[in-house]
RNA sequence: GGGAGCUUAACUCAGUGGUUAGAGUGCUAUCUUCACACGGUAGAAGUCACAGGUUCAAAUCCUGUAGCUCCCA
């Protein structure tokens, strides 16, 4: 006997390791099926998977294994990422530790430490991966440094800077004191700060007056160059040719005019600081400064900064204001709340400064990708990320690639001692390009992590390589990641893909909400409020993990995740696991059913079993009920709304269509339906137990690319011959088994049955005890014949013993009763009814019941609504007011009995 | 400063012009009946943020207001 709940551990290591053995999630290049491509977004290698990625990740599983399912060749392709800074870091956090360095051990040893910690934490991601269920093709697994992919790097850099849109230069860029490296401005986050605004005196050159400069950052007025105004501002002409004496130094600037200078903000008057700010530096360049550095690349003063030389920004700020104040230079301090700049990886603030590094011109490549994706040939989901792109495309600046680290790509450009010039080539030179001298040293940096992420979709798969896998799986089809590296990385995808491949690299964009705690934070290591996936799968299962993301998470919005919600799936599982110990326990009901027909559910799939019962049957009279009949109408009509609701992204829909069919629909209805028959012997109870197991199979089927564990186990129990579900391909469901005049009747027969229980209930009767049931039909519309086929289900269904069915039949005296359109229930219950409070439960029905039918009626009598409204609609309210006004009239009649 | 999103039941969320606005959790009553108490049955619960407008018809479209969140500069 199998377990009363459902336990998922060990089943899912089960799959888990049957999956892998199988190579069911290896694509197969010489497949004739229509190729279906999602690469992952690789994460980092040596991190931890976050509730993020699950989210992320069981999106992709669902397209993957549906696709696989509905027959496609299918490629997930997996893969993880250097992650240059971060990597570094911890290395060097760790090498801290033990008491040495980067820079003492050297490059080479220190490569060697980085690739042990990719060795070691790379088994982590693939393990957790794979505890998620997710069905990724392993045969292909890229990592962004392995060689092929590499070399992919490399082409790329010597191609874009053979075409000159990769340059190196001196200009402002942001760095990040504390990771030592230039980062491109997409890394940069700003951060509302509480700070201050300094006004600080400058005198006049000759003593006769000063003007006042607003500033965030005093210590920097060590690098000024000059002090900026707006042409506009009034004091223009005064003040031209002007120079001005900066404090705590002995050096004279210049007063200068720029249209950069907000004449409305502090005083009008901006200190000129090119090295140490982006504005600063523009002003810089078109008056022909030259910018003075005074903060190092460690964040310390520089000796440019006189007495203040070494000593850190924060303690340079103080020394500073501490001068001015005692120098009377300060004149006023106000309180400042503005954007701070601080990087993403380590929070650290940012720096603005002058530093020689490599760029990549964009203009001319993101023209064709603003053009691909406005005519709709890549599309966003949801659509509003479409303007997010655009405009940051439309204003896109040149790519700082360099980085100043040791675990990266290495930057394939060489300069000579001798001729000075660079060598930039595909294989490794060994001497000038130019002058053929031997003393060339390669550059120090590598590039910029997503300088080999942005080719991902080509260069796993063998790029620039014109191998079968490229032309089978390129371009991909679509792509799942997180709103926030849109700019990172989709949209620098799509312009390698047109630049070098001259083709997309997806189809559709579908961009997952952010995971936040309940209270709305976003998951952060440093807040402590991200549970472990891996945690939450071992207490309570992928399947019910995968099932709650999905249920909780509509397109588009952020989800406020906690672990308890996910007790939604685990319900769920659980009631799918007893439902099929259920049905299970009814055998295979295949003999004797059929002449001489083997259809037992052993030598093929359930789908097969199922598509052989219908249309060819010949006992099928005897052998199904309606109830069969129905729940087959139901599964397809379920089916189809679940795969519309895939294809078009709503995977809550999806998630819900299978819950809401499988739990109230077979659960609810068919298996306690079938119960009757279960009971009996012979053809009956063998259609019903053959419908029951083909409906939890086709359900398996539907419930496979949200639970995949629980349903593979379930189908390997109904089959096990059967081919493993996970690899298994769908053939087309038979189209002409919806019956909607059946599900119609059954819907009144649901409504009958609901009412019987509903009154049994306000009347405190037993739920062992039988009652009799009067149900009076309008005359004319053949009721009583209709209901005929349900008469025995409304009695098992709701304990109803002695059950007649007439049109207008007599209401007994003392009785209660309900009315519905053409239908009046009784219940008769001499002397137990209390004629008051009958009367004001019916009363309470018929008063919204003539709300809303007079609404109609209005309605109906407008002619603007008759005139204008469509036929169809003006004919479903028609409808729909002759039955509410039949319902009237019969709830009134009821109650004038009352009286 | 520019832009986006959100505001629907106690909570988390569906529902983008046409039935009496739905689900899950929670709540109330009841049942341990031979798949499941991680369950069954029945039920209560909403001024669809606010104010205008368009329309025969608005939770849904438009404008404005308020609050919350995010992105960009």
């Amino acid at each position: 006997m199998l377990d009363k709940v459902y336990k998922s551990g060990e089943i899912e290591n089960k799959w888990s390791r049957v999956w892998d053995e199988s190579g069911v999630f290896t694509a197969d290049v010489e497949s004739a099926l229509p190729p279906y491509t999602i690469i992952l977004p690789p994460p980092n290698v040596t991190g931890k998977l976050t509730v993020g990625h699950a989210l992320g990740t069981t999106v992709q599983d669902i397209l993957i294994r549906w696709k696989r399912l509905t027959g496609h060749n299918v490629l997930w392709l997996s893969g993880t990422d250097h992650a240059g800074i971060a990597t570094q870091n911890v290395v060097d956090r760790s090498l801290e530790k033990a008491g040495t360095s980067r820079e003492e051990m050297g490059r080479d040893a220190f490569l060697d430490e980085c690739w042990k910690w990719k060795k070691q934490y790379h088994g982590r991601i693939v393990e957790q991966l794979g505890r998620l269920g997710a069905s990724l093709d392993w045969s292909r697994e890229a990592f962004t440094l392995d060689p092929g992919v590499s070399s992919a790097v490399r082409e790329i850099f010597v191609r874009l800077f053979e075409k000159d849109l990769i340059y190196r230069g001196k200009y402002i860029v942001n760095w990040c004191p504390s990771c030592g490296t230039a980062i491109s401005d997409e890394e940069v986050d700003f951060r509302e700060k509480d700070s201050k605004l300094y006004y600080i005196a400058y005198p006049y050159a000759d003593g006769k007056g000063e003007v006042i400069v607003g500033t965030t950052r005093p210590e920097t007025m060590l690098g000024d160059v000059a002090v900026a105004m707006s042409p506009d501002d009034p004091r223009a002409v005064e003040m031209k040719g002007m120079f001005l004496k900066l404090p705590l130094t002995d050096r004279e600037i210049p007063v200068i005019f720029d249209e950069a200078v907000d004449p409305e903000f502090g005083t009008g008057c901006l200190k000129v600081t090119p090295a140490h700010d982006a504005t600063d530096f523009a002003i810089g360049l078109r008056h022909g400064f030259d910018p003075l550095v005074v903060i190092d690349r460690t964040g310390n003063m520089n000796e440019e900064a006189g007495k203040f030389a070494g000593l850190g920004i924060f303690e340079a700020r103080k020394a500073v204001l501490a001068a001015l104040e005692e120098q009377g230079y300060m004149r006023k301090i106000d309180d400042y709340r503005h954007s701070v700049g601080h990087h993403d990886r380590c929070g650290h603030i940012v720096e603005s400064s002058i530093s020689r590094q490599w760029f990549l011109k964009m203009d001319s490549l993101a023209a064709p990708a603003v053009k691909t994706v406005r005519e709709g040939d890549v599309t966003f989901f949801p659509e509003r990320w479409k303007n997010i792109y655009l405009s940051w495309m439309e204003n896109i600046r040149d790519w700082c690639i360099s980085r100043q680290l040791w675990w990266g790509h290495r930057i394939p450009v060489w300069y000579c001692d001798d001729c000075g010039e660079m060598t930039v080539t595909r294989e490794d030179p060994d001497r000038c390009a130019k002058c053929g001298s031997g003393k060339i040293v390669q550059d120090e940096d590598v590039l910029d992590t997503w300088f080999s992420s942005w080719l991902w979709t080509f260069s796993p798969l063998g790029w620039p390589e014109k191998t079968a896998d490229l032309k089978t799986f390129h371009p991909t089809d679509v792509l799942v990641t997180g709103g926030d590296i849109i700019f990172f990385w989709v949209a620098r995808m799509i312009m390698a893909s047109i630049e070098f491949l001259g083709e997309k690299p997806f189809s559709d964009v579908y961009i997952t909400g952010i995971v936040r705690d309940t209270k709305g934070r976003k998951m952060s290591k440093s807040l402590g409020n991200s549970p472990d996936p891996i945690d939450i799968i071992d207490h309570r299962g992928a399947d019910a993990f995968r099932f709650t993301l999905m249920m909780l998470s509509p397109p588009g919005q952020d989800l406020m995740f906690d672990e308890s919600k996910v007790e939604i799936g685990g319900h769920f599982a659980n009631k799918i696991w007893n439902a099929a110990r259920f049905v299970l326990s009814q055998g295979e009901g295949g003999e004797g059913m059929f002449d001489g027909e083997d259809t037992s559910c052993g030598t093929d799939s359930v789908l097969d079993l199922f598509s052989s019962l219908y249309g060819k049957n010949p006992s099928y009279e005897t052998s199904f009920g309606w109830e069969d009949r129905w729940i087959i109408s139901r599964l397809m009509t379920r089916f189809e709304e679940y795969g519309r609701s895939i294809d078009g992204f709503r995977f809550d829909e999806a998630v819900k269509t299978v819950y809401d069919f499988f739990w109230h629909e077979f659960c609810d209805w068919y298996l306690e339906l079938s119960k009757p028959a279960f009971r009996e012997e012979g053809a009956r109870r063998a259609g019903a137990a053959v419908t029951a197991r083909a409906v939890l199979g086709l359900s398996m089927v539907m419930l496979h690319p949200v639970m995949p564990f629980i349903s593979e186990e379930i189908w390997s129990m109904l089959s096990p011959d059967a081919p493993l579900l996970a690899g298994y391909r769908l053939k087309d469901l038979p189209g002409d088994l919806m019956d909607k005049g059946l599900e119609a009747d059954v819907e009144m027969f649901r409504e009958i049955v609901t009412s019987i229980r509903n009154l049994r209930q306000t009347f405190n009767i037993a739920p062992g005890t039988e009652v009799g049931i009067i149900i009076s039909t309008e005359p004319g519309r053949d009721i009583p014949a209709r209901l005929e086929p349900f008469r025995g289900q409304i009695q098992a269904l709701a304990k109803v013993g002695e059950l007649s069915i007439s049109d207008n039949a007599e209401k007994p005296k003392g009785c209660a009763a309900s009315g519905h359109t053409h239908i009046n229930i009784y219940l008769p219950l001499e002397g137990v009814i209390d004629i008051q409070e009958e009367r004001a439960r019916l009363s309470k029905d018929m008063e919204k019941l003539v709300r809303e039918s007079d609404k109609i009626g209005v309605r109906l009598k407008d002619e603007k609504f008759t005139g204008r409204a469509p036929a169809d609609v003006v004919e479903r309210e028609r409808e729909r007011y002759g039955e509410m006004m039949d319902r009237r009239k019969r709830i009134a009649s009821i109650l004038e009995d009352l009286e």
